[in-house]
Parts: C-alpha cells; sequence; structure tokens
DNA sequence: TTGAAAGCGATACCAA
DNA sequence: TTGGTATCGCTTTCAA
C-alpha cells in the first residue's frame, strides 16, 4: 500500500531512512548493496522504499561523489536520412542495454548548432559524447578537449581523433564507386546529392569519386539539392534538374540509395531504361534495396554496427577497460545490375 | 589565452569568483544576467570565464533551486519504422529550440522496457516525459502519477490521458479505410503489419479496419510479421505469405506506406497488375509515395506535426502557460490509385 | 554494523 | 552593489 507519496512532494533518502528507523547513511548503504548492514535492516528499509515509491535523485548522486553520470550525448545531424536514424538506432540499444542513455542532439548539418549542443549537454555531465562528423568549430574542439570525458567521432572514419573514432574512410569508398563505374566504360557521370553549410563524409565520398572518374578520363556533373534531407523526392527531382541541364549523362550515382531510387523512379518514369539508357548507383545498401526487381548497385556499409561499435568503445572507455581508439568499419561495393555489366559496356 | 584549463579539473564558479576578486555570489549574479552588479564587475567576471574556459555545471543549479532540469525524457518504439524517426525529429527540433533536450528511449514494443526506461530517466529529473503509446504498465502509470511533471502521450489520441495527449484517433482511420475499401467493392481484403507483444496503434487501427470492412460483408485475413519492424521488406514477404494462403485476396492494406511499397513489389514482381488484379493500400503517406508512378492509397497523418506539437505543449506545460490538455490531431484519407475506383468497381 | 559531519556547485535569502 | 550562510540529496570519510 502506498502511504503519501501521492502528493507531489518528492520522497528523498533521508525521509526513508526516517521511517526505516535507521540513518539515512544506512539506507544508502542498502540501496546501493554495498555491503555493510544485516538482513534485518536491509528489510527494514526496502519495505519503506516500497511503501513510499522512492526513486533516488540520480542528479544528486552524480554531484556528490565524483562518479559520472549514465547519460551519454549524441549529436546527428537528422533523422530524414535513414542512414543516421540506422545509426542512431544501434547507438541507443547498445548504451541502453548497459544502463546508459542517449541525450540527443539533431544539428541539421551546422557545426554552430553542434557548438551550441555540445556546450548544453557539457554543462550536464555526461558521462561521454559520441559525434556524428569529424569537423567541429573551433569553439567547440575547445569544450571537447577539455571536458576530460570519452568522446567518439562517428561516420567519417578519422584515424587521428580528437580522442576515439569508429566509421569508415568516404573518401576511398567514393573513389572505388568512381573507378568501378569509369571501369565499366561510363564517362558523362551524374552526381545527385544534397547540400549543407557544413562539408560532411557525403561531401569528402564526391570528392573521392570525382578523383577516380577524373582519373579516369571521365567527367562528374554535380547537382545538389540545397538544404534537403537526403531522401527520395529530392532524388526525384534532383535528377529532373540534372538530366534537364546535360543530355549526355550516362550514369548518376546518388548520395544514397534512398534519393537514387527517387532518380529511378525519375528516370523510369521519363521511359529510361535502366541500364540500357542510363546508369543508377546508391550508396549504403539501405532497406530499400531489399524489394526492388534489380540489384541496385550500391556500397554496403554496416550503419546499425557503426552505431554499435561506437556505443561500446564507449561503455569500454566509461569502464576504463582498454580499447583501440580507432576502428574501420569498412564498405563493400554492390555491382548490382542497374548499370551495364563490363560485356554489354 | 587560455590560463589553466587544459588538465582535467573541471573550472567551478567560486574558481572564477576568486580569479576575478569578486564573490560567488556576484559572479553568479554576473553569469545569469539578473541585474544588480556593475559593468565594471560584470567586465571583470566575464574575462575570467572566458581565461578559464568555464562551463556552469546544471546539474548543481538543479539541485540547489527547485528548478527542472532542461530534459524530456522521449520514448519511442523504434526507429526503423520511418513514421516513428518522423515524431522523434519533430520533437526534438521543437525541444531544442526551447533550450530542451531529449533523453531518448527506445521501448521495441514492450512495456516493460518502457517501464524500465521511466524508472531510470525520472531518477534524472526532467523537466517532462513524452511517451508513445497510451497503454502502459501498472508500476509506469503508478512512478507516472508520482512524478508530479507535465506528461503527453503522443500518436494514439487518448480524450482521457494521464496528463496531456497528442495524436490521432487509430480507430477511425482504419474504419475509415475500411469502409472506403468496402466501398469500392472489395470483399475479400487482406491486411498486412507487424506483430509485437504490446497491443499499439497499429493494433488498433486493424480492428477499426476489421469492423468496418465486416459490418460492410466483407472479410479480413491477416498476416503479422512477427516482431519486426514496419519497413519494406517485411511488406514483401507478408504479401508472399498472405497470397500463399489465400488466393482470393482482392485488396491488401498495410500497416504502413514502406510496408504497401514492399508488397507493391512483390505484386508487381509476380506479374499482377495494380489496381486491376489486386488493390494496395497503405498509410501515414510517408516519403516513398512521393516518388511513385501511381499516387498510393493512403491515409495522411501530419507526423511531424505531431512530434512539434507534443513539444509545444511540454514547453508550455513547463513554462506554466495555459494548454489544453488534448489534442486530435486528425487525418485525411488520400483516395490515390493503387486501388480501383467507382466507376471500374 | 551503524551514524555524524563535511562537502559536491550552484542559488535563495538576508544583511551590509 | 556586494557578500555570508544555509541549503538541495546524496556519498565519502571517519569514528563509535
Amino acid at each position: 500500500m502506498r502511504e503519501k507519496s501521492s502528493k507531489n512532494k518528492k520522497i528523498s533518502l533521508s525521509m526513508v531512512a526516517e521511517a526505516a528507523g535507521v540513518s539515512k547513511m544506512t539506507a544508502s548503504r542498502v540501496l546501493r548493496g554495498e555491503g555493510g548492514y544485516s538482513a534485518e535492516t536491509k528489510e527494514k528499509v526496502m519495505l519503506k522504499v516500497d511503501q513510499l515509491g522512492y526513486l533516488p535523485n540520480r542528479l544528486a548522486t552524480v554531484f556528490a561523489g565524483d562518479q559520472s553520470s549514465t547519460f551519454v550525448g549524441v549529436s546527428i545531424p537528422d533523422l530524414g536520412n535513414e542512414v543516421f536514424a540506422q545509426v542512431l538506432e544501434g547507438i541507443d540499444r547498445k548504451l541502453g542495454s548497459f544502463g546508459h542513455q542517449s541525450v540527443l542532439g539533431l544539428t541539421q548539418h551546422t557545426l554552430q548548432e553542434e557548438e551550441n549542443w555540445i556546450r548544453t549537454v557539457l554543462s550536464w555531465q555526461p558521462a561521454g559524447l559520441i559525434l556524428t562528423g569529424r569537423t567541429h568549430s573551433a569553439g567547440a574542439i575547445d569544450m571537447l578537449r577539455n571536458a576530460g570525458i570519452p568522446i567518439v567521432e562517428i561516420w567519417d572514419f578519422n584515424s587521428s581523433p580528437l580522442d576515439m573514432s569508429v566509421g569508415l574512410n568516404h573518401f576511398d569508398s567514393g573513389f572505388d564507386m568512381g573507378r568501378y563505374l569509369v571501369g565499366l566504360g561510363y564517362r558523362s557521370i551524374g552526381y545527385v546529392g544534397t547540400s549543407h553549410d557544413t562539408a560532411n563524409a557525403a561531401t569528402t565520398r564526391l570528392a573521392g569519386f570525382c578523383k577516380a572518374v577524373e582519373g579516369g578520363g571521365g567527367e562528374v556533373t554535380k547537382q545538389l539539392c540545397l538544404h534537403d534531407t537526403a531522401t527520395f523526392y529530392p532524388g526525384f527531382y534532383g535528377t529532373e534538374q540534372l538530366l534537364a541541364s546535360n543530355t549526355d549523362i550516362d550514369c548518376i550515382f546518388y548520395q544514397n540509395d534512398s534519393m537514387a531510387f527517387g532518380g529511378l523512379q525519375y528516370c523510369t518514369g521519363r521511359g529510361l531504361k535502366i541500364p540500357d539508357d542510363i546508369g543508377i548507383a546508391g550508396w549504403g545498401d539501405l532497406p530499400i534495396a531489399s524489394v526492388l526487381p534489380k540489384r541496385l548497385t550500391s556500397m554496403r556499409v554496416p550503419h546499425l554496427r557503426i552505431g554499435q561499435a561506437a556505443a561500446e568503445m564507449m561503455i569500454a572507455r566509461i569502464s576504463d577497460e582498454p580499447v583501440a581508439n580507432c576502428r574501420d568499419i569498412g564498405f563493400s561495393l554492390i555491382p548490382g545490375s542497374t548499370v551495364r555489366n563490363l560485356h554489354t559496356g
């Protein structure tokens, strides 16, 4: 039976202790289960905890000792891009299984938003920070250096991170795709992606891609949808604009599979045959690819694994276990059949 | 120039005060900008704040006054279902614009996970809680009642919520879709969705749907993919299983548009014409629908708006402004052309 | 096995 | 315009 936990008044440890007829230290020990009390005492205390509906105030705990909290700040550019939703899911599931919580920050691809969020979240004494991307404002870097907590930079693999890093080499993955398409004989290649104020992993991929294509004697025409989220519709209308401006395009590489599907729909709707009239390549091996009639040419990236790995590295560091501070998660090209094969080419 | 903020030692307000040659109360006042100090004093203090790289410890602030934190706990079933990713995005953007942060909880559709998460997150003294769904465990309800903080239950509209509610009537939205399809002459209708331990909004939609279909002389054959996320592939193979078990199906209603697209792909791959051979209806008006050649029959639901509205109600309550505690956000049927129209039917 | 006292970093309240 | 002191809920330390 609840006694008097109905009102707004919060039940504190000392109230529990008083009700149980012991000191708050004793009650504290019982609750932490660290031993040093009799079975009888324990029973008395636990009974009152139950009756009063006591919930510990972890703020005070962190505040008192020099223990850190159980929450981890996680910054993500946006959730409309399915890639990041998956990364976040991987992070939060894994953190949760170790009793930690994610404090979310959607930075909308701007360093200033990230900096503001970092300042705020640090003021809550988080156990650590997981940040998407390797680029940060000067102010942010300064705070991060002085924070004295574990920091994992994810997504864009960084061999000399602020602290730890897990991700993949986006330049190389773009380069590999470029080399592959050029190798198939494509020369006038389009790229459709989104554009934001901050250079990000997609920008890096594009740079690698251009290098490979241009090195192979091809040419890249870029179509960037400003301030848009990398999902279906920008892929569709980005393709429309691209093809309107350049009629020679023989193949299009997209920022991710969702955009590629949007583009594929545009091309199909215009009567273009894939891959006979135009090649289509995506990136990320997203869920949509699993239901398409032709295997989409893409790049497989273990999004969920990146999130999980980031969380694991974080937990290890919090628990003072040894961890490698850099982890290259890799990628692999999926040839697919939305580009011509070598024999037709 | 930084002086000595390099080491792990955290800079506290009293260190700033000492460095500036004032008391910590004065420093505190300057930092809060509440007035009651000279311009000169302010300058001295701010200079030191900058030099030392001082970051306030908000834990202590909350702890000292009876202010609450800026955390808002947000529980979401999963992020693989795009519907929820959008809701979360709406919530976090809006909360962020008011200086609040989301503490995420992925409950994976189980009440037990939700209860565990609620217990933990409450111990961090959040300013409020936003919960997806109207069903909670007895233990959770008990804690929520005693928490004394604003609580918004979202998604499934609830006219007698624990505290506040915003969402839509899923039963009615299912019913309307059922009535619509029956009205078009469909009689042997399939339903493809996912299934979890906990009854949820999708279950409620299905109930409304069945009622309308059966009331109109039709019949519903259900195909539930166990413990799966409501996205493309379960839609695909759920359709395969459904059609294998019942060859009379003339129309299929899906849990959401992503699943509907998966099913559409299965049907098309099997040579079925949409809508001549079989009708397809989704739910949610998700981004994928914007790039399909035929308008997908669906139900428009303002996911982002629900998230924003939830955050707005939360902020209003935190700021002690008046708010209606229930908000029915509505829905609207999109006829589309993936079902036959009245004249063909 | 138990308890009393000090302290974590900030703010409220009162006094100067 | 300033500063001293008590206080929030809990843990650490030391003493009984």
